[in-house]
DNA sequence: GCCGTTTTCGGCCCGACTGTTTTCAGTCG
């Protein structure tokens, strides 16, 4: 069985928490963790390079030893040198690493010292009180421990982008009304629209920080203040989100904006051009000698080291850098080049809103054409359509668009993709509707070879135009269905059909890398917002956010095209 | 362990805050 490039990264990831516990060369550690990071955001099975042979020392971060062991680990499953880790220090000690307060010089003090292995022995000493009589340990860190076991409050928890955005937009608020404040940006991940969130990165302009950090500290819907000084301040909130405050004076705003957005890895390799250049970067500005040379916008960052500014979505290490060189970074799509929706519901199915005023909401929101596409009958939780409804709601829509200036609508239908691949409705029907989206709700736990078969057999249907959702995940809820995506994105291009990124924040299904994989084998995304309300428009600025991860264009999606150029699309000219 | 317009060896981003210290290590981002 094919080993997946997720558990590729986990091997490498454990590799690096064990080699960081034993005190190994950081380097080393952190050659591992890049290692882990490019297989997770390949877009392609690592396996498949192997099997055909292809140089892996070309990956970036990957030399000939990690080649070596990728293609160890994708034929065993695992690794020499990791078994080897586990059989030196006992493999629940990486879980510690992730608890607040807890680093590998002390996860080592506590196995050292105490025989600690798992978090269950870590929480019986603590509560013993053993913990406060180890070098580097005191009652403080001790109680903290404690309480992050008992909260499971460990700090890989996130949160959906789009939860975080309310508390943000609050905060932001807030700290409006601090005295002397200026600008205040939320960065981090939530400015690179990450899917979820583990933090909140707050960059303000002020000067007198310690006066903003009071303010801030003193938010009422804060639960805890885990630090407090005049440049940099933390506090959790009452959902458990940690918030991060930096305050900077303005000359800096630039530089510290692009180091608080991130990521980690783009950061690190900025700074190695600036070093290359002998400059210094730092949060305060791009330095010759002590001398500041720029840092108070972006742009003047990105400039110092030859590059153009390159868009906050971008910013991960996965070649925006070599893009920006070579001047071949992406036109990224925006909300205003959506020109139309392809997917929403009304109370004709699980909706809550009618036909019409979807329409208006659609219509206010900027879009020139929207499809309604209700589940189909086998959905019965969503009551779903039969032949005979669908053919009544089809003629109540053409009544609606004849009727309705200001925007067209189409007809169409999220039709179940069943067990065996066949499309729930018959196909006169299906031939009658403008766009036939298929979407997978059942049959989730079919193995990946039955579950890619069944997809592909429903896209080489017809009347088959938009694969909804093609991962089925709910992020942080439910895991994707095992399906080989390379497979269904290179059989859309064949078959001449298209992938939707849905916008719904709980879903934004195609991820990131896969947008990428799809626009690198030239098929088209729609976004769409998968509205059960006339709110639900809203949403699509997340699926655009998802979509400028992925490095889509305008031109790389289906719904940025006007209607009669959608239409010919859909036909499959 | 990776990598190369100073390099195949010797580098590898940089600073703030806390707790436990008595000048700083560890952690975090």
């Amino acid at each position: 069985m094919a080993v997946r490039n997720e558990e590729v990264a986990a091997v490498f990831d454990e590799i690096a928490d064990l080699l960081e516990i034993r005190g190994d060369n950081p380097f080393r550690v952190r050659a591992y963790r890049n290692a882990a990071r490019t297989v997770r955001s390949l877009g392609r099975e690592v396996a498949d390079l192997v099997a055909a042979g292809e140089d892996l020392t070309r990956l970036p971060g990957i030399g000939q030893d990690l080649a070596g062991k990728i293609r160890e680990i994708v034929t065993t499953g695992t690794s020499a040198t990791l078994e080897a880790l586990r059989r030196e220090l006992p493999p629940g000690l990486g879980a510690l690493l992730r608890l607040p307060g807890l680093g590998p010089k002390r996860v080592a003090a506590l196995h050292h010292e105490l025989g600690i292995d798992s978090l269950e022995a870590l929480r019986r000493a603590a509560e013993a009180g053993r913990l406060r009589g180890l070098p580097g340990f005191g009652p403080k860190t001790e109680a903290r421990v404690l309480e992050a076991i008992r909260a499971r409050l460990d700090t890989g928890r996130r949160f959906l982008l789009a939860e975080a955005e309310g508390w943000a937009e609050a905060l932001v608020e807030h700290l409006r009304a601090a005295r002397g404040v200026n600008e205040i940006v939320v960065a981090g991940s939530f400015r690179r629209r990450r899917e979820t969130v583990g933090d909140l990165d707050i960059l303000c302009t002020a000067r007198d920080g310690a006066a903003v950090a009071a303010h801030f500290v003193g938010y009422e819907r804060a639960a805890e203040v885990l630090s407090q000084g005049t440049t940099r301040s933390t506090i959790v909130l009452q959902n458990g989100l940690q918030v991060d405050l930096r305050v900077v004076e303005e000359g800096s705003f630039g530089a510290a904006l692009h180091y608080f957005t991130g990521s980690k890895a783009h950061n690190i390799a900025v700074r190695r051009m600036g070093q290359q250049r002998g400059l210094k970067i730092n949060e305060y500005g791009v330095f010759r000698g002590a001398r500041r040379v720029a840092g108070s916008t972006e742009e003047s960052v990105f400039r110092a080291v030859g590059l153009p500014w390159i868009p906050p979505e971008l910013r991960e290490d996965r070649g925006e850098i070599e893009a920006a060189q070579a001047g071949s970074l992406p036109r990224l799509v925006r909300r205003e080049d959506l020109r139309g929706d392809l997917h929403c519901h009304t109370r004709a199915s699980d909706g809550r809103s009618t036909l019409e005023e979807m329409a208006e909401a659609a219509r206010a929101a900027g879009l020139e054409y929207l499809a309604f596409t209700e589940h189909s009958r086998s959905l019965r939780v969503a009551r779903g359509l039969d032949a005979a409804r669908l053919r009544a709601h089809v003629e109540a829509i053409r009544r609606l668009d004849e009727r309705l200036e200001g925007i067209a609508l189409l007809a169409g239908i999220e039709v179940e993709i069943l067990e065996d691949g066949s499309l729930d409705l018959p196909d006169d029907v299906l031939a009658e509707l403008d766009v036939v989206v298929g979407a997978v709700h059942s049959h989730f736990d079919l193995p990946r070879a039955r579950q890619t078969r069944r997809i592909l057999r429903a896209m080489d249907h017809p009347h088959f135009h938009i694969l909804a959702h093609p991962s089925g995940r709910l992020l942080l809820q439910r895991e994707p269905y095992d399906v080989d995506l390379a497979r269904v994105i290179r059989h859309a291009r064949e078959r001449g059909c298209f992938l939707e990124l849905n916008a719904n924040p709980d879903r934004l299904d195609l991820d990131d890398v896969h947008c990428r994989m799809a626009r690198d084998e030239g098929v088209l995304v729609a976004i769409c917002s998968d509205a059960h309300s006339s709110l639900g428009f809203a949403n699509l600025r997340y699926g655009v956010g998802q979509a400028r991860r992925g490095w889509l264009g305008p031109e790389h999606v289906l719904n940025t095209r006007p209607l009669e150029e959608l239409r010919r699309l859909l036909a499959g000219g």
